[in-house]
DNA sequence: ACATGTCTACCGAACGATCGGTAGGTTGGC
DNA sequence: GCCAACCTACCGATCGTTCGGTAGACATGT
């Protein structure tokens, strides 16, 4: 098995310009449909080719998920995490890693999304992988809590449950979002607001 | 389409208690392995049958998970929503609601969790019965919410999604829960809590 | 200028496996 | 004798995947 390969080879740059269309459209089918209701053809239709063509852009249809969300991981860790880790007050580090969480959601084409509901589908140990890096945001998020801890300022929680608790206001999102009844700026704004007033003490 | 029966005929007790195992067997799976990789010959297998057999118990695989969630949906209903709706203080109501929500995922054996993964599979028709049902839920949640805020006690938030985040971190339990790691009373305790720090003012 | 070779990006056709589902028969208790 | 509760055997469709082949772009040698 190899993690480390993009894709295949993709020499020029409209073949690698359509390679990345196929793996945006796979992901944008997968998020709507479930990677098991998403068949290698509808992949296919979707970017105007046959299943045989598609796989001259895949290896398989699990190797595609899996580069999906090493692509959604590395994005993840990239926008989020790092930025995040930067701020080392630790209310603020909260803060911006659910807003930049949930603006990424957006600008990220709802792949992040996929991290959680399709692990499953992996081999177990790309499946270590991923929950590698889930661990770590939920180290980040431990960490943070821990921070306002020692300042007096968390509420008497159990920072794991919590940790998850955050994270499932986040990732759920996108199960149910809807642009037009809701406006972007104001889902972050509640589900930051959301999360932080459950952890903090009365100020 | 039939909505309203409930399986096949199943006169005899000990060919209802099949039934209900046949049902309880299917839901397991697809709680574990999700609708879309949960075949036919698992669910057979797994209670020592074949596929013929199986389709003793059920009319086809979508009837079977539209009545798991009809299962579910009764469930929720008369252990959770009416239980709640009796209570007429809006911060009781709330965290009765919340309470019986988590300890309910375990008592009825996760099934209400594929209440939300798995309402795509379904017909249009078929969905709309459960996303009536959702909508009830979240009714009842933004009622006690308003409840709340006209006794002065509801932070400055927007109600639907507050509803929907409170939805999340009950429903996303499933999907991270261990019961090695968190006992049951502290997982109800926290997110009971959590949820009610993110909406209560300071006290 | 033209043939030759090599490369990417596809296609049509087929592969074995598995899918959900069915027809028809057997068994055993009431 | 009937009916519930299974079974064996099979169906057509679809699944992911592979095969051999090809059109066109590009470079090379002559």
């Amino acid at each position: 098995m190899q993690l480390t390969t993009a894709a295949k080879t993709m020499a020029t740059p409209e073949g690698q310009a359509r390679n990345e269309e196929v793996f945006r459209t796979a992901a944008q089918l997968m998020v709507q449909k479930g990677y098991g209701a998403t068949s290698i053809n509808d992949i296919a239709q979707a970017v105007g080719m046959t299943k045989a063509g598609l796989y001259h852009h895949i290896r398989s249809k699990q190797d595609m998920l899996f580069q999906i969300l090493q692509f959604a991981m590395k994005g993840l860790e990239r926008e989020v995490i790092e930025p995040a880790r930067r701020l080392k007050d630790p209310e603020a580090r909260l803060r911006e890693t659910i807003k930049l969480h949930v603006r990424g959601l957006f600008d990220h084409g709802l792949e992040f999304t996929l991290l959680f509901p399709e692990r499953r589908h992996l081999e177990p140990d790309q499946q270590e992988v991923v929950a590698k890096l889930i661990g770590n945001y939920l180290k980040l998020l431990r960490e943070a809590m821990e921070g306002l801890d020692a300042e007096g300022k968390l509420r008497d929680l159990d920072i794991n449950v919590t940790a998850r608790h955050i994270l499932q206001t986040i990732a759920g999102i996108a199960r149910w979002y809807n642009r037009d009844a809701v406006p972007v700026d104001l889902l972050v704004e509640q589900t930051v607001n959301f999360n932080m007033s459950a952890i903090l003490k009365d100020s």
